[in-house]
RNA sequence: UGGGGUGUAGCCAAGUGGUAAGGCAGCGGGUUUUGAUCCCGCCAUUCGCAGGUUCGAAUCCUGCCACCCCAGCCA
């Protein structure tokens, strides 16, 4: 693996592992369970996991639980399951930070011990004055200079709830002009009586991130702590935590660009607030960007896998098209997807010389490219559905699809000719009357005859009806949350996000379609049976992605051309 | 005005002094009973800009410019 290194970070590991620094890969995965996970954690669990995997190490799964107002354990399922689900096992490295409570309280009383750690009375308003800003230097606190007897005391009095919230913080005690605000005495520990989902009240002073990160990762011997760019100036607290304790390792933080992709938001926030507000169904909703949202919208976890490794791992902020994750979820949906057919926005053909009350079975391949998947029946009869759209009275020459005295052939069965068109009394075209060539049908030696266009239709007696529900991005900018002019997020959703077709006309054969299967409507794109809400034998399909359409690059290039 | 980062094609991204990989997108062509898939070809005389060093610079030096992050008792 040493020769392949694929990113900065894969290097600096095998130049770590090739000069000795280091005999083992040890990672860590640290979410705070107060959300579910998304796309960009994907990318981090890629990282950290992939990583431990190709260098023959471990990575933990730490639920980073410092802060109890903000966490619950339905958060910590979730992230367990979607972890689980993108393909990656913690093996018996479950951790939490509070696992290690007492240890944080130990080296606090270390830092204390050795004047690096004052308990400071200041309020919050106060802290905050005295800190300067990015341009001044802050100033120091009145009670910095207590004596280490008077901290022990004051720190154990903390935890022992002789304070009301906020009455003391403990603080490092670094410098309060650094240019690194991070390094103006960061608080470390804050009174806090919340109760927290696994220790309960067992304390009311919780640790800061940077305090129990660092500490944390000490304690469970990672060598390499990855993480994302906004923690870059935070680096020289996180070293100078280990610089000052007594700590069974020594790791190093890395920092890298966290993942953006277009049409999508990733902040936490926003996102509960698009629930809160009844904007999307739930965190598991198809249009969330969500771990769990992308699982019940139907892309395969190795198509996220994919993607994550295109992307690759670099420091530079970038903003990925959603084409190259669409790319990765069509290449594993392609492979594996079974072929069947659907009509989304019907429009009735009525064969004329096809005997009134026959019908037949054709059979068809479930995969164009792989025979050994094995073939399905599809029900034929007088009367048909075909796409709307695949029918067209002035048609331009380009267009090979039905068009009046034309041929068309109807995928896996005939080909038939449009001999008319029926009107109702609004003038809108109710049905085609057409002729097929019974010598056509497919594996005929007829069927050889080379006509332009094919299209798909469903047996009117024999379809299924179902619910489709035809999803598109969320929004309609590429970034919802950055606008320049200051326009809030909710401006840029997308009103045509999720189109339902309450009855879409289906091939008999899905009504066995299990919740969680995938399938390929032909021409149309890939399709998912929703995982909450089929029944048996009454699925219920969700867009996953379209096919790619050249056609519609034609018809907005001729749309252009008349402008 | 302090500190920390980042600039290679439309979007990503390799490149580590020897003459710009690869993917996505796009364009052109072939195969095709999905306008899908698949296959072939094209797509950076130039690496944010300006100087300098060198036989030779995306890579080294100097200066400048642009963009991002940091002033939670959040992570």
């Amino acid at each position: 693996m040493n020769e392949a290194a694929r990113d900065f970070i894969r290097q600096i590991i095998a130049d770590d592992l090739a000069s000795g620094r280091h005999r083992e890969v040890v990672t860590r995965f640290p979410p705070e369970p107060n959300g579910y996970l998304h796309i960009g954690h994907a990318k981090s669990i890629c990282l950290n996991f992939g990583v431990a995997e190709e260098f023959g190490g471990r990575c933990y799964l730490r639920l980073d639980d410092t802060n109890p107002l903000k966490e619950d354990q339905q958060f910590v399922d979730a992230i367990m399951r979607d972890v689980r689900w993108l393909g990656f096992d913690w093996g018996d490295r479950l951790t939490h930070a509070s696992d290690y409570f007492e240890q944080f309280y130990d080296c606090a009383l270390e830092l204390i011990r050795n004047g690096k750690a004052y308990v400071d009375s200041l309020n919050a308003e106060q802290i905050r004055a005295y800190r300067g800003t990015l341009t001044e230097p802050g100033r120091d606190s009145p009670y910095r200079d207590r004596s280490v007897d008077e901290n022990l005391e004051l720190f154990q009095r903390m935890r022992a709830g002789e304070f009301a919230d906020g009455e003391h913080v403990l603080r490092a005690r670094i410098d309060m002009a650094s240019g690194n605000i991070n390094l103006r005495d960061p608080i470390l520990y804050r009174i806090r009586r919340a109760r927290h989902q696994r220790t309960g009240d067992d304390w009311c002073i919780y640790p800061m991130y940077d305090f129990a990160h660092t500490i944390s990762d000490a304690l469970e011997g990672i060598t390499h702590s990855l993480c994302t760019l906004e923690f870059e100036d935070h680096r020289p607290l996180y070293d100078w935590i280990l610089d000052q304790l007594d700590l069974p390792s020594r790791p190093r933080q890395i920092e890298f660009s966290r993942l953006n992709v277009a049409y999508m938001i990733t902040s936490k926030r926003r996102l509960a607030q698009l629930i809160e507000e009844g904007r999307v169904g739930g965190w598991d909703d198809p249009r969330m960007p969500t771990i769990a949202g992308l699982r019940r919208r139907g892309y395969p976890p190795a198509a996220l896998r994919d993607f994550c490794a295109r992307v690759g791992v670099t420091k530079k902020e970038h903003l990925i098209e959603m084409a190259l994750l669409e790319n990765s979820v069509r290449e594993q949906l392609n492979a594996d997807a079974p072929r069947a057919m659907a009509v989304l926005d019907p429009l009735k053909v009525v064969l004329t010389n096809y005997p009134e009350g026959q019908t037949e079975s054709l059979p068809a391949a479930r995969h164009p490219q792989r025979p050994e998947l094995g073939e399905r029946e599809l029900p034929f009869s007088r009367e048909l559905w075909i796409e709307r759209d695949d029918f067209m009275e002035d048609a331009p020459k380009k267009f090979h699809r039905l068009k009046p005295g034309g041929e068309v052939r109807l995928r896996n069965a005939y080909i038939i000719r449009c001999d008319e068109v029926v009107r109702n009394e609004a003038g809108e075209i109710a049905e085609l009357r057409c002729r097929y060539d019974p010598d056509t049908r497919s594996g005929l030696p007829g069927a050889q005859r080379k006509v332009k266009g094919t299209i798909h239709w469903v047996a009117a007696a024999a379809a299924l009806e179902a619910p489709v529900r035809l999803y598109d991005r969320l929004f309609t900018v590429p970034r919802p949350d950055a606008d320049r002019s200051g326009r809030d997020f909710h401006e840029f959703l997308n009103p045509d996000s999720l189109r339902l077709v309450p009855d879409a006309k289906l091939e008999a054969s899905l009504a066995a379609a299990r919740p969680g299967e995938v399938v390929q409507f032909e021409r149309l794109g890939y399709f998912v049976a929703d995982s909450e809400d089929s029944k048996p034998g009454r699925p219920v399909f969700n867009r996953i992605v379209t096919l790619r359409d050249s056609w519609a690059k034609i018809e907005q290039a001729a749309l252009q051309a008349e402008r």
